[in-house]
RNA sequence: GCCGGAAUAGCUCAGCAGGUAGAGCAACUGACUUGUAAUCAGUAGGUCACGGGUUCGAUUCCUGUUUCCGGCACCA
């Protein structure tokens, strides 16, 4: 007999080697149906994995958090032997369970194609109808690696594990994984699953390696949930920003223009606008001069910040000219340097913040790109501050907080926080020990000294410093950065920057790269789907539309209307066109115009105005003035 | 760049066992003069992404290229 205790306190004592499927059964039925695994003493166990001592063990049931990977990394076992059975000579990567779901990265002997997909569904359901019983066996390495000789790539991560670490597989009927597991107990209780899509995927994330193909999918609990979250995926494509885009007018890409090469059309233009000011005014109100530098520079300029050696490859060819190589740049600090040496400076002087909105081009791999999000040309919310080392920590800390309000103000939610470091192993960071070690240190401190969570990410730093990245997630899934935080010890050194100290002697100031919001190309993406294309009145590129009821009997006052709005810099548009009245309130609402106005007789008697908000199918009837500045308060305040 | 998929009118899409294409919306013309999501009628619009091949004949089949989509790698 074996003592077992409960999260409760309590303990019960059963038969040595039960599981943890028959002591919730032993409780209740229910309990039974809902657990899908445990933990035994602080170790994940399967559902009918045997207990051979005293243990403490608490039931994962379906509403745990856990569950949902359990069930996902099951299903990709489930993906893996119906895999094996329509081709034998598959061989297996890797299979676990992300986010959504799972997938599985497969060497089949031949492509899969999609439409097999369909074919390798209907597998899993007949495998999962088999109701096997999935079990769990330990054996040593040399075993393990006997036993998995016929597939190269378990033979490697066999290969890779530490010697004396346990290597269990799991065994469900004809097929067996390499897996530490936490498994669902039979195939029976998969049954809520899709094959989403199939994509290529480099063996251990290694471009350099094979290519393996990785099906993903998605498995719940009930029929209903994976109705639900196919709802989801569904509903997502609608906020897909270049469908948004194309639909509001608001970017094209032109293959004449170029991969990669963004054309923003005037609603668009009239968004970016908004937004230079913004940050303009948001960066003026925090200590920063702007400047203004060329999108063309000499290659001796990249060659001493050190990007030509370090970041070529994401540049445009250079090109020459009267003896002289130029090259488009993919980064603005070489400028920023040179600004900061058009004088002599004194300690009084730092810190000095130069802040450009500064269009960029890098040669992003033409796989990478995509809408908005990934191009080739960008106008970055750009910039360089230059501190002593005892401003560092402030002016770090200041410019995250500044773009904490950015991200505020635009109603923005971080996924999370990271801190790059650099990687020793690969060779794409500048090699001085001393400033990696006192910059890395240097950012650690602050991020513990404020509390804020981050995840190290090693080897993801710049090349010439750490960085924070601040990290967001896109509709469509994607995570990616909004905004940087770079310390960097190593510029000033290659561009021999100065300032005198209060000692008389010239000391070397410290550089901090400052990302606000990105990109506009990659905001604007991030907003088009945050808003699912219905802007905030203070972004909206038509913010007010005036419709009049008749055109000659209320025309007039809703141009004298139109006027006024716009006198109170309101961007406002006046529908005059010989439409019917539904028509145009129709093209209004699909434009998704903040305020739709609509002017006739009880407007034009009494000097007022009925607005329809987006979103809202009421009619508010207001004076003049009451609308104006109601919306002006919105404006300022950057409501919704 | 790599793996898989796709490309038909300005947009969304249908169609083609191989016999040079169709709808809705948008555009244009005319009629209608309207109180909160599409008035009616007509007109025009396409080298079916581009090049090569097979064929009597290719938008359809094969092949190369380009671009886009899902990922991987890369990355703001």
């Amino acid at each position: 007999m074996i003592k077992i205790l409960f999260p409760d306190g309590s303990a019960k004592e059963f038969e040595k080697g039960i599981s943890i499927e028959e002591i919730a059964g032993s409780i209740s039925s229910g309990l039974k149906k809902q657990s899908v695994a445990g933990y035994v003493n602080g170790e994940l166990f399967d559902l009918n994995r045997p207990i051979q001592e005293d243990a403490e063990i608490r039931i994962i049931t379906k509403k745990d958090k856990e569950a949902f990977e359990i069930l996902n990394h099951s299903a990709a076992h489930l993906l893996a032997q119906a895999v094996k059975r329509l081709y034998p000579n598959a061989k297996f990567g890797v299979g676990p369970a992300i986010r959504e779901g799972f997938y599985y990265d497969i060497d089949a002997g031949e492509p899969i194609r999609e439409e097999d997909l369909e074919k390798i569904e209907k597998m899993m359901k007949r495998i999962s109808q088999e109701q096997t019983v999935i079990t769990r066996r330990e054996l040593p390495k040399t075993e393990a690696l006997a036993f998995f000789k016929d597939d190269k790539y378990k033979v490697e991560l066999i290969t890779d594990l530490p010697e004396g670490e346990i290597i269990s597989v799991y065994n469900q009927g004809d097929f067996t994984d390499l897996c530490r597991g936490g498994h669902i107990g039979n195939t029976k209780n998969i049954r809520f699953f899709k094959l989403l899509s199939l994509a290529g995927a480099y063996w251990r994330g290694d471009s350099n390696r094979e290519q393996l193909q990785r099906i993903y999918g998605t498995a719940w609990y009930s029929e209903e949930d994976l109705k639900n979250h196919l709802l989801v995926l569904e509903e997502r494509k609608e906020r897909d920003h270049r469908k948004l885009g194309k639909e509001l007018k608001i970017f094209e890409l032109n293959n004449d223009a170029g991969q990669g090469l963004a054309l923003w059309l005037p609603a668009g233009y009239t968004v970016r606008k908004v937004l230079e000011d913004y940050v303009y005014k948001l960066e003026k109100k925090a200590g920063y001069l702007h400047v203004s530098t060329p999108a063309l520079g000499t290659k001796r300029l990249y060659e001493i910040s050190g990007h030509w050696s370090h970041y070529r490859d994401n540049m445009f060819p250079a090109m020459e000219r009267d003896g002289e190589v130029f090259v488009l740049r993919p980064m603005s600090c070489p400028h920023h340097m040179l600004v900061f040496k058009s004088d002599l400076r004194s300690y009084r002087d730092l810190p000095i913040r130069y802040a450009e909105l500064v269009t960029q081009h890098r040669y992003e791999a033409s796989g990478a790109l995509s809408g908005l999000e990934r191009v080739r040309a960008m106008t970055l919310t750009d910039a360089h501050l230059f501190v002593r080392e005892d401003q560092i920590k402030k002016e770090v800390l200041d410019a995250y907080n500044l773009i904490l309000q950015a991200i505020k103000d635009l109603n923005l939610e971080i996924e999370y926080v990271e801190l790059a470091l650099r990687d020793k192993e690969k060779g794409k960071f500048h090699d001085n020990d001393q400033l990696w070690d006192l910059a890395e240190r240097l950012l650690k401190e602050l991020l513990a000294e404020e509390e804020i969570e981050y995840t190290e990410m090693k080897g993801e730093a710049a090349f010439y410093g750490p960085k924070i990245d601040i990290q967001v997630r896109t509709a469509t899934g994607h995570i990616i950065t909004m905004s940087t935080v770079q310390l960097d010890f190593l510029l000033p050194e290659r561009f021999d920057l100065n300032y005198i100290g209060s000692d008389g002697e010239k000391h070397r100031p410290v550089v901090i790269h400052r990302g606000l919001i990105s990109t506009w190309e990659r905001l604007m993406s991030i907003l088009l789907e945050q808003y699912k294309g219905a802007f905030p009145t203070w972004l909206a590129p038509t913010q007010i539309k005036v419709i009049p009821v008749s055109l000659d009997a209320h025309g007039a006052y809703a141009k004298k209307l139109n006027d006024l709005f716009i006198d109170y810099d309101f961007r406002s548009e006046l529908d005059m066109r010989d439409e019917k009245l539904g028509y145009k309130i129709r093209e209004a609402q699909t434009l998704k115009v903040p305020y739709q106005i609509v002017v006739g007789d009880n407007e034009v008697d009494s000097n007022l105005v009925t607005y329809r908000k987006f979103g809202s199918a009421e009619q508010v009837t207001v004076t003049v003035e009451e609308f104006l500045s109601m919306l002006k308060k919105e404006v300022i305040e950057k409501g919704n």
